[in-house]
DNA sequence: GCTATAATTGAACAATTGTTCAAATAAATA
DNA sequence: TATTTATTTGAACAATTGTTCAATTATAGC
């Protein structure tokens, strides 16, 4: 039977995020997803290709996330604000026994292959813009809803969001608690120009 | 001769930073710290060993980096501005010719090898850890100073500094001008309880 | 200078790596 | 059902990996 390719395709994101590019091996892709390496070969090219698939599911998920946070909530910076408490909160080192690693595959990849893998890395990169985009198109739905002021810059606080988030997961490795977390992520979004 | 150790791991130290821990070969090693296997085996013990030198090294450079910058400036604050902002702009995209990598040598070694060298990668937590009291000491000497509010909690403090240095110093391995860094970095430390 | 100790050398090893491909099996078409 | 096409299988390969160690060279003590 022909194998799953979009479930496929989830395993190895999984499996990639956890261990990185050269830390995941094609014998470990074959044994997560119970495919032998001729599949794998035959349905995605090489290991290359597929971490490429990983990247690109990653960063459609996460745009698609952002969105469906959006539309949740009649206040767009609380939809952010919540949005980036799901990313972080999973990212304590606290709730560990939790599946997902804690910090972002695309900043993980970046900074993994910057310097060897630049094709690659410049994947993660443009993933990245991708998601800054979306950011900032949620900052301007901010201003038609009046929540946040008319003349704030939405590209900048695109920006300034993911610098937040970079730090808050990249530091969600440590130790620390939740609540630490959140009261760091409360006062971040109390620094917004919120609308008067 | 006997081969000059620090200097070892100074090098070492440039190449792990730049390749990480899995992406560096031994025969990386050797061609770059200009010493055969057989050397560095006798000098380290191991790759693994070697990298735990590394990171040491780091971490005490980084440590006495700050303590610099502080003795360096009368305002503690400006002290730990000046200190980001080496860190920070030898981290934007634009001065990528220099020879430092963006990112924190700590921090990506967390990232790369917390799912599968735990050791290790606590060997970094670590050190991010000291790092992170000698922000808090710096804290601690600007209220002293009279430049911080009494009331602020350094330890707090210590953390957001943290945060903020991660989250710039990932975003700055994207496409990002220096002057833009150094805006965001403004806006931050403009976010201090400073004293009046 | 002679010996004993310390350090370096580099060829070699066993294990692991990403990848291939002929054979086997399943699915589709007739 | 028979035949063609699509897909999977897993043993095998060449390259690369971290590491070892007997031989060689340098250093130190006398």
């Amino acid at each position: 039977m022909k194998y799953d390719r979009a479930q496929a395709i989830q395993k190895a994101t999984g499996l990639f995020w956890k261990l990185g590019f050269q830390g995941t091996k094609m014998r470990d892709l074959q044994e997560h997803l119970d495919m032998r390496p001729g599949s794998i070969y035959a349905g995605f090219g090489s290991k290359e290709l597929l971490f490429k698939e990983a990247l690109n599911l990653y960063t459609e998920q996460s745009i698609q996330q952002v969105r469906h946070y959006a539309h949740q909530y009649d206040n767009a910076l609380t939809a952010l604000y919540e949005f980036v408490k799901d990313q972080v909160i999973g990212s304590s080192a606290e709730t560990s026994d939790s599946q997902k690693p804690n910090n972002c595959f695309l900043v993980k990849t970046v900074a993994e292959l910057n310097n060897s893998h630049a094709e690659i890395s410049l994947w993660a990169q443009i993933g990245l813009e991708k998601v800054e985009e979306e950011f900032a198109e949620v900052f301007k739905l901010a201003q038609t809803q009046g929540h946040l002021e008319q003349h704030a810059n939405s590209l900048r606080l695109a920006k300034w969001l993911q610098v937040q988030i970079m730090g808050l997961r990249a530091y969600g490795q440590l130790k620390i608690t939740k609540d630490e977390m959140i009261k760091m992520l409360d006062e971040m979004f109390s620094s917004l120009p919120k609308a008067t």
